[in-house]
This record gives C-alpha cells, sequence and structure tokens, in this order.
DNA sequence: TATTAATAAAGGTCAAAGAAAGTCAAAAAT
DNA sequence: ATTTTTGACTTTCTTTGACCTTTATTAATA
C-alpha cells in the first residue's frame, strides 16, 4: 500500500537521473499514466520538489504546455553558507530542518547514517517540552541518538 | 482469559521474530484484527516496546501511515543499551556527553566525522540559551551542524 | 490580409473528503 | 491502587474534483 505520491516521487527522481538533472513533463500524461486527478501530481511536486529540497520548477499553460523541472546543484559552500545566514534563521520547524537534512544527504555532504542520526537529534521527539534546562535537552538529544544508532544498524541488512 | 494487550504483544513479538526484528504494520489493520480500539494498539506499544524493552518506533500518519518497530539489538550494543537505560538519565553535562560520543566513535558505532556533528549538536554552544522555544534550539543546533560540517570538511585533506 | 472572436489545450488553485496515526481521560477490570 | 479498555477528539498527510487562468490554434470578420 505504497502512497502514490511517494511513487510518482521516485519515478521524477528517476527520470531526473537520466537527464541530468533536468527534464519537462506533461502533467495530464504523468496524471493518466499513474491513474491519478492531476492536482496529485501539483501535490507531489509541492511537497517533495520545492526550492528547499533543491529543486526549481517553471511551467506553461495552454497548447504545448509543460512543467519543467531542475534540479539545483549549488556548490556545497554557497548552500551551505546560505543556509546559515538566511536559510534558517531563528526558528526552523521540524518538517524544514529535516528536509535540509535529507537534501544533503542526497548531495552526499553527509552520508545515509549520519543524515538519520542527526535527524533524530533534532526531531521533536529528541528535543522534547522545552523544559527550561539545558542538560535536559541535551540528555533528550544524546538519547534519540542512541537510539537513532542502534536503529540503523539493525535494521539495513 | 489472558489481558488482551498480552496477546497483542506476543503476537507483535512473533511478527517481529519472523521478520527479523523489524516490521511495519497498520494500527487500525491490528486493531480490527483484535477487535479492539486502535488506541489499545498504542497502550500495548507505549507499555510493551518501550527503549527500556529495547525496541524503537516510528510511525507516519496519514494516507499509506504506518507503525515501524525495530528490535534493537541490545545484546550485541550493550554499551548503548547501558547508556540508554543507565547511563545518561534526566540531565547530562555537555562534558560527559562529549566523553560519550567519543566513545562511541572509539568502538565504532559511528564514523569520525558522525561524531564530530554529534558533538556539534549537542554543545552547550549549539543548544544555547534556553529559549523557551523548541524550533529555536533546533535552529541552533542545525546552524551549529552546518558549520560543523563545512569545518570538518575543511580541516582534514 | 489583418484582426478579432471562439475554441481547445494545457496547467493552477483550493477546499473537501478520506485515510491513517496520536492523545487523553473516563470507565472498567483486576 | 494499578492496569487495561474504550471512545471522543485531534493532527497529519494524501487523494479527488470542481472551478480558474493562461496560451495556442482555429474560425470568423472587417
Amino acid at each position: 500500500m505504497a502512497r502514490l505520491s511517494d511513487v510518482i516521487e521516485e519515478f521524477i527522481k528517476s527520470l531526473l537521473k537520466e537527464s541530468e538533472g533536468q527534464l519537462e513533463l506533461q502533467r495530464n500524461e504523468l496524471a493518466d499514466f499513474f491513474e491519478c486527478a492531476p492536482s496529485q501530481i501539483n501535490y507531489v511536486l509541492a511537497t517533495r520538489f520545492t526550492l528547499n529540497h533543491g529543486y526549481y520548477i517553471e511551467s506553461r499553460r495552454g497548447g504545448g504546455g509543460y512543467i519543467r523541472i531542475v534540479r539545483l546543484d549549488v556548490d556545497r559552500n554557497d548552500y551551505l553558507h546560505y543556509l546559515l545566514t538566511e536559510g534558517i534563521g531563528n526558528r526552523i520547524s521540524e518538517q524544514k530542518a529535516m528536509q535540509i537534512i535529507d537534501r544533503m544527504k542526497e548531495q552526499e555532504y553527509i552520508s545515509e547514517k549520519a543524515a538519520y542520526l542527526l535527524k533524530a537529534a533534532i526531531s521533536d521527539k529528541a528535543i522534547g517540552i522545552p523544559a527550561n534546562l539545558k542538560d535536559n535537552i541535551r540528555a533528550n538529544i544524546l538519547k534519540s541518538l542512541i537510539t537513532a544508532i542502534m536503529a540503523y544498524d539493525s535494521k539495513k541488512p
């Protein structure tokens, strides 16, 4: 019962791989192919191919319309610097933080394992109630981290 | 008559045995199967599949949602298990946390790089003033992390 | 022929419905 | 008194569909 949106996401990513990070597609065609509502394509794009995820999207309506998806292969230091100075700011939601880690993994700044650990480290679950005590928070983070290491290791064979 | 929660517990454990310590299940499906309230599944998980019991749980809501249960390899990861159940507790100083990470690296649970990153993640500097806001804290952690990646990479050739 | 109007062919938006899982506290059982 | 069971309510994520806007093509008109 895999989510259709995930399937579509993977499909697009594989197309992107074949075509060197850039592709044009027909929304209706794709929707036909997956037998879904055309707007589901928009949903997939909106939730999995945002700027945060490292993709840029252009489109055109009318006859001969298209949707162009471009994977941004930004220079690594530029990207990191951008994150530090603008991208993150003073507060960041769990969701966005996860997206950033995902992207860092996809761009191979960090290993899959590190990504997994770091996600665990910054998850809401890990940070817990904003109890006023630093040491408290850190303890939570650490525990979550260790759990993650164990889970990771007994996960993929 | 055996308590239903116990039956469900055993059922899940037998599933885990068949699937090598890892499985995904549908909460409602399981509840249907046992003709109980869905929240009873949560109850079973919360009381019998906790970290202390050696299990790790991830889940996702919405269409195609799931609950994933991972049995942690407690025996093989003696040290980690000790940390989780006794070693860390509710609060931990920066110093001790760092020592733990060092040791995890030495025991090769994590790579040198990961260790470096994680230290950054849980440092006093990263967690900052215990501003009452979770997102705040997380943002700090993330930034610190990114700095760490950059530092790490421009350090060792 | 050049301009304008109609039609078709895309893609966009948004909100409602659906499909999970989470929470919490009251009631029941032990 | 403690543990278990139940259920009402909440939150998150996905899917669907009705309606809207933009662009291209074709038909009609001046």
